[in-house]
DNA sequence: CGCATACTTTGATCAGGATCAAAGCAAGAT
DNA sequence: ATCTTGCTTTGATCCTGATCAAAGTATGCG
């Protein structure tokens, strides 16, 4: 299912699949558009947008990872969402952001002006219905992940966490997560634990645990096999047959 | 408040304000509608639909109060979401209901059956968009919601549901929460307790702690005043002046 | 090379919330 | 009136994960 052949009017990464946007698509088409449309890099660790300040772009992530969190007054944070390539940032309507966001890894971000994106949203309506798919998902997921953190243990956290990273990266090379697969872990030990409300020590030890057990094998401290993906599963312990949304 | 003056152009309830659609609306131009828009009522405690249900309509909540929740092999339960009045459920475009709807008190939805509901988007740009603005509130809601489940307090967490149920009260009042306000708690502490990610007995003991240090003045088990919204606000760890989304 | 920095692991102890258990309370049913 | 049912409160104890502390590891740099 790895379909190398590029298609040009869905270059995969791009979520607005519209020839009328993405550059990467019909890049010869799209020169006049160049004032609306734009890429930009971010260096691993760099912040890209504050909670509360005014955002003037929406953006795509094309390449690396971005963090969505949130901070309480006393330093408590959470992290609400984990942007991977294809993942949509922004809000059209909104004038400010809600969360921060920071980039883990260096990051390539597919940007696009508020405004003019807003103006081709009302001039193109598969472009909104296509966003409201994409939102709806994300509130899904939003909403499978208040489960993990309302009610799974530390170590099913940790499992869930592993799936999750696992079947996005399977999915971002075309292909189904298998026994045996491999993946980097692009997380820190603290950046996890903001993300399954833990503490970076809980993290280490559960990883440790999953280690020792045999559901995971590491090589290095961030490369990461799964020998029995069934075993990982029913680490996490959601329904073994259960329909994802990730 | 009462809103008694009644804008046959909005009644306030529906979020698909468009006169194409709300029969409460526009009565008399609908009748033509009636084979895709219905009103359904459900009993307290009553399910609406259970997750991995086929859902052959989208509805908005008229009156009552429904959850939104997961519940995993082993019976621990999340609830994902709480439907107020004029809250949307439904998916244009998927087939399953992710997760299962509760009738918490009696209930009336006001449903559209999917399939013409969805040609009424499509002929309809606003809706789409209106339904973009709505799921993009709901998913804010939902990362906000993150937070409390997974750094804050059982206290805070208290707190932080008094203050969402204060602020939905209020607005469906068309009012400002205020110091002395009450209103119903419309949930068991159980429905509680799968809100917030705890067991019912800390439930109990974290509302009883609020209310013995003078936070809240319970008449009954259910009618909650608060005498004084910033220190109950003080008490959910938030930021003051924190932008809120609900 | 030694040192600094950032991240991770491991250990010891503590505490918040879960669990188990029982009793209280209110409303409706018989 | 008494019983039943469902919900809530309160108490005693336990356990998971937090906290505090220190050591281990890798990488880059002067």
């Amino acid at each position: 299912m790895n379909d190398t052949s590029f298609n040009p009017r869905d270059c995969g990464t791009c979520p607005i699949r519209h020839r009328a946007v993405c550059s990467r698509c019909e890049p010869d088409e799209l020169e006049h558009l160049d004032d609306i449309k734009y890429y930009r890099t971010y260096e691993a660790g760099q912040p890209v947008i504050w909670a509360g300040d005014p955002m003037e772009f929406v953006a795509s992530v094309v390449t690396g990872i971005a963090t969505l969190s949130q901070t309480m007054e006393d330093g408590r944070t959470q992290m609400v969402g984990l942007l991977l390539p294809s993942d949509f940032i922004g809000r059209p309507g909104r004038e400010q952001a809600p969360f921060d966001v920071v980039a883990v890894t260096d990051l390539t971000l597919c940007c696009f002006r508020k405004k003019p994106f807003e103006d081709l949203m009302g001039s193109t309506p598969s472009i909104g219905g296509r966003l409201l798919q994409m939102t709806l998902d994300e509130l899904d997921s939003a909403r499978e992940w208040m489960l993990v953190l309302g009610r799974k243990t530390a170590r099913e956290k940790i499992a869930s966490l592993l799936m999750i990273i696992a079947r996005r990266d399977a999915a971002l090379h075309k292909r189904l997560p298998k026994d045996g697969m491999e993946f980097d872990l692009p997380l820190t030990r603290e950046a996890m634990a903001d993300y399954l409300g833990l503490t970076l020590e809980t993290v280490s030890r559960q990883i440790s645990a999953l280690k020792k057990a045999g559901v995971i094998i590491l090589q290095g401290k961030r490369q990461v096999q799964i020998p029995d993906l069934q075993r990982l599963v029913s680490e996490t312990g959601d329904d073994v047959d259960g329909g994802h949304i990730f």
